[in-house]
DNA sequence: CGGTTTCGGTTAATGCTTTGAACTAAGTCA
DNA sequence: TGACTTAGTTCAAAGCATTAACCGAAACCG
């Protein structure tokens, strides 16, 4: 009961937020509650410059109504993406327009943590600065990782491959700064990027599924991100496809990532290729290359043949194990693969999935590039705000208005 | 909000239920309700005699506390499984001590819904006859069925093992009985069972693995069923776990099931045994006959052998897309098989899964009986009764009460 | 053995929040 | 211009949880 009110303003908040603009009385009809309450609330939230007027809707006799969205101006937030190879950063406003953007490479794969942490303050200065943007307004900096991270407000990472176990990122980076600090694991975020903005709009179960060196996956469930009892849950990659199979550099064997990773798949054309590996500076123009010679080399045909038959085997275990209703296949190389091939993808996916469950899922590209990673992490602290209705901040603010303005004043509106 | 009172009522009801007797003070304390609230609805709840005292506890130095309970006998539960050779039907009061069961042959493999459908209503009258209760006092019938249960209203049911495609059972009863009807599938309904009352106790993230003929799962996640977008999740049967591997009866190849289901097992053993199949009637007496034959068999060895790193592959995959806090094996044949050999299996799927989530997982056998099926259907009506807080129930009772004792009363109580 | 302490539980006053209904605002259409 | 529609606001009323003061039942202690 206590924080009623904080429920009906998240609802109200989020709803705004995820259907555009809307009306009061849509509003209403859409949350159930009153017109009344929701005239109350939105009139506060409009006070706070929460919400926003945004323009009319024509009506064919009677009041036009007003459209209201979330103010892309109320504050500002702040995505990281701590690649193996780079540190990106970006500012963005409320609606997730990007306003200004930094990347640091960094010294080596393995890099400490606290290289990372100063280029995370760096950049979280860079872009707030560059962007002109007063400090005070930005609501949150959101870093995305690749490895689990602990769902507590330390935020214990443990990044394999960036070397890292056990280091408190969000703790580390509290030190430092005043602004809140969320972190998550990098899959996920690009998930939930795609999820609010990309391929898995307007869907409540969702797998994003990334092919990249490793592969992994984003489950999205009920409209919440999956994590299990400690936030591993969607390790996709290392899920038995091929009993007693190719070795994986987990030290398990038949993994689906020892087939489908853009590592597995050049190993595989090398060996059909009389040990010749494909040409190509990195991997993903290895992997580039292979794709451009499948129409006229039987060699890569086979590869990539086999490699959509060995993604559809994965595909299809998502496919009957979630049952979602849009599966968005993403990573440098899912998307190299996707983009030449998905119908034989498809195609492969229909062979290992059950009838019922495959029909009631489409397979789609990722919408957003590669660096949605970082974007996705910018919405942790959006989807902060939206949950909590803004109330926080609202408190916050009258409570240092309150502070500086009227010394004596006990207890301003909200601030108890 | 307009229900607060109803989920304050929920998360005490659903507090008492699953955590055992506990006094106001406790209550008030894991609820962060406060102590006055909780007198207050623990109150009306004794009143309605939804909630009784269970005795003292000593205190050093002070009031002793009364225990609460939900009052086993303030309604009873009927569960159903329909399974494809019986239909057995079970009623318990909400403590679930059975009370009284009934059981009926089904005619053939594929039952018409008309055949399944006289045998639940007849066995519902007859186990609420026989336990002596006033069908009055009967909450719910939950019926479990070996199929794909659609979540609505009409629980249309789509179950190619008995032959069904789109029979509206949940409908077809309630034209013949008043009493409120909830189906799920029978795997969903046996994972329930188990979590509130077997191997699951005490945990949010529960995976339960269900080997017999066919290979099925039921996930609970965050202490919820999980089920995808159309209630399908948890196909883990299908499941590819040998690429271009044995063919399965669901048309596909390599499929977890045609490994390590009953059937796939025994043909495993007959062309290791030289075309020979296992000696028994049926398949549980065969698979008893293969695990009994391996201390002295090397052929029966090798077959269970491979069955267990089969199944380790399978329950690897659980591990890292759910990252459960537990595993629970069951079905007749999981039962055999854990009984056998539960160290073999768990160590097959530590080498199949990453390390991290599978240190997080302990991998255990079921501990209800097969029959926990149909106990599993009963919970559903608790379920609802808990996650109502018992409002409707009460709000009917004072509704017929008021009716009968006082005609001109316009609206007694809560019945608004 | 009676007072004191301590903890469990209840009761009355208070304040917050939603809501329903009346009401105002801003249009269209005849 | 006036009837009619639809959107949004205001205000009194009702429902709830909470705070804080207040009983009750035991053990401890001098």
């Amino acid at each position: 009961m206590r924080d009623v009110r904080r429920a009906n303003r998240a609802v109200l908040l989020t709803h705004l937020y995820r259907s555009g603009p809307l009306s009061r009385h849509e509003l209403a009809q859409s949350t159930a509650l009153s017109q009344a309450s929701v005239s109350n609330l939105i009139g506060e939230m409009i006070g706070e410059g929460l919400v926003e007027e945004a323009g009319f809707v024509e009506s064919d006799g009677g009041r036009p109504r007003v459209l209201l969205r979330v103010a892309p101006g109320y504050g500002y937030v702040v995505g990281a993406d701590v690649g193996e190879t780079r540190v990106q950063v970006e500012l963005f406003d409320l609606s997730m327009a990007p306003l200004a953007k930094a990347e640091y490479p960094l010294s080596s794969t393995t890099p400490k943590p606290d290289e990372v942490l100063d280029r995370l303050l760096d950049g979280l200065g860079s872009v707030v600065d560059r962007a002109g943007v007063d400090p005070a307004t930005v609501l949150g900096l959101g870093v995305a990782v690749s490895g689990v991270v602990e769902r507590t407000r330390d935020a214990v990472v443990h990044a394999q491959t960036l070397g890292w176990e056990g280091v408190p990122l969000g703790a580390m980076l509290r030190r430092d700064t005043d602004i809140p600090v969320l972190v998550d694991n990098g899959a996920k975020t690009l998930g939930q990027a795609e999820l609010w903005f990309g391929a898995g709009r307007g869907s409540r179960h969702v797998v994003v599924a990334l092919v990249g060196s490793g592969v992994g996956a984003s489950v999205v469930a009920d409209g919440a991100s999956y994590r299990g009892s400690h936030s591993s849950a969607g390790e996709w990659g290392h899920t038995t496809i091929a009993y007693d199979g190719c070795a994986c550099r987990c030290g398990a064997h038949g993994c689906l990532e020892a087939y489908v990773g853009a590592e597995g798949i050049l190993e595989r054309y090398r060996q059909a290729n009389r040990g010749r590996p494909a040409p190509g500076a990195d991997e993903e123009s290895a992997l580039a290359a292979v794709i451009a010679a499948a129409p006229t080399s039987k060699t890569a045909a086979k590869v990539l043949d086999d490699t959509a038959g060995y993604l559809g085997a994965g595909l299809g275990t998502l496919v009957n194990l979630f049952n979602p209703e849009r599966i968005v296949l993403g990573g440098w190389a899912g998307l190299a693969l996707g983009g030449a091939m998905l119908p034989a993808i498809r195609e492969a996916t229909a062979r290992h999935a059950l009838r019922q469950p495959y029909a009631q899922a489409t397979i789609e590209l990722c919408e957003l590039g590669p660096d949605a990673v970082a974007m996705g992490a910018a919405t942790l602290p959006v989807a902060e705000l939206l949950s909590d209705g803004g109330i926080a901040r609202a408190a916050a603010l009258a409570g240092a208005g309150g502070g500086a303005g009227r010394a004596a004043c006990p207890t301003p509106a909200r601030a108890r």
